[in-house]
DNA sequence: ACAATAGTGTCTTTTAGACAGTATTTG
DNA sequence: CAAATACTGTCTAAAAGACACTATTGT
């Protein structure tokens, strides 16, 4: 290592994802100060100095959801830090991936103007493009949103992970709508129902049944969360 | 965000990986500094005001390995971002991977004893705990190493990946000696050849074959590398 | 009864796994 | 020739894809 080590910032940013009325939706504040006043970006902060980046995203996590705890999952995606992603200083900005069953309304964090739920195709294209239409996003996050986007459509692939995505207990359809929401297209029915069931410790079945639905039908069995991470060979996207 | 960013030096760690005797082989310096003086570290260096992670971690790879131009494959691996993960002062490190056929024997930086190749399976075991016999590794550096095994064993799954460990032009058994070192066992020859012949775009063939080996044999065709970056379906570990 | 939703079964195609056999080269 | 390495073929088993059929519930 050299001996000079100029200082940065660094700053957690987070792509919270949840299922709304059937699409992906992801979290987002209006900014309330410059740069980018008024324009849309992803919930973050800074790392303090005695709390590691992922302790950092828990935090935010819990203040910018309003939640006590928040009930999902979180992982790391990875770090962005060219030298102008933020005009005022120099801020490297190691951005995370957090997902959780439907949340409540966010509340505005103290530094930003409001804050909402957005349908995730409606911010961005499936090239990765910004849509008409659609807020431009402030800093790189429109990139972190599509990096984002894709790791979560690759790891509903080969992991479990879409079980976080309902709370418990919860029923297959239940569960098939996440990854027609996520990945655009549902997964046939029945393949998908052989799939799942057929990997030991996906979901494990409960003895009661779904509540009746508005327009009719069968009533769907209640499973929960098994202990399995991994599928394998994994579930493919249409 | 608030309004306090407490000053961090930003770092990145490099995983150089190839393939030396059929043996997966990282590269690691002496330190010749406090702290961990004399122990082996995975090299790196500090981020530059004017550069990004990714730039500083390709100026570290041309720097420790000697060469001109750096021959491999460079991808981000995580952050690690414990605050006493470095005892003189707060330090975050965006830690990459890179990989390359065989490589000359390294020089030694300019702050570091000694450099060389280490084989990896002599430093971690399977389980990741540290081996007898085998230097502790500085900092987080065995955490960090394990993680990058991990993600080229991966990688080597569902990408053609494998083929950036050989120069081009290479034969199927070479490339399918990459697989034996890094997974640990030979995929089945017959099923490996139907494999990579039958997925689009991973090698192209040339007309000419490589040279004869000492000990008999029939030579092999040589081949390039293809376009296809994705396998699908992936191959899987034994 | 009908519509709507949940769940089962089955036929076909694709792919992997295992492994036996053939081809080419050196000594 | 034998030994060593490269390559091909084939049989079987597992899994996915497609899609028809049955079951249960509300109006």
């Amino acid at each position: 290592m050299s001996s000079e080590h100029p200082p940065f910032a660094v700053a957690v940013d987070l792509a919270i994802f949840t299922i709304r009325d059937g699409a992906l939706a992801v979290l987002l504040v209006e900014r309330g100060e410059e740069p980018f006043k008024g324009a849309w970006a992803l919930p973050g902060g800074f790392v303090e100095p005695d709390e590691d980046a992922e302790q950092a995203a828990w935090r935010e996590l819990n203040e910018e959801t309003g939640v006590e705890r928040f009930p999902g999952h979180l992982e790391q995606l990875r770090t962005y830090s060219a030298p102008d992603r933020d005009p005022r200083m120099r801020v490297v900005s190691v951005a995370h991936v957090a997902l959780a069953p439907d949340l409540p309304e966010p509340r505005a964090g103290t530094d930003a103007a409001d804050a909402r739920w957005w349908v995730v195709d409606d911010l961005i294209g499936e090239d990765g493009e910004p849509l008409e239409d659609a807020p431009a996003l402030a800093f790189d996050h429109r990139q972190i949103l599509v990096d984002a986007r894709e790791r979560v459509r690759a790891k509903l692939e080969y992991t479990t992970l879409a079980t976080e995505f309902v709370s418990e207990p919860f029923t297959l359809p239940e569960l098939r709508r996440v990854y027609a929401a996520v990945w655009g297209t549902p997964p046939d029915l029945g393949n998908f129902r052989r799939k799942v069931l057929g990997t030991d410790g996906f979901v494990t079945p409960t003895d009661s049944h779904g509540s009746p639905t508005e327009t009719g039908g069968r009533r769907a069995l209640l499973y929960r969360r098994g202990p399995a991470t991994a599928i394998s060979p994994p579930m493919v996207r249409g």
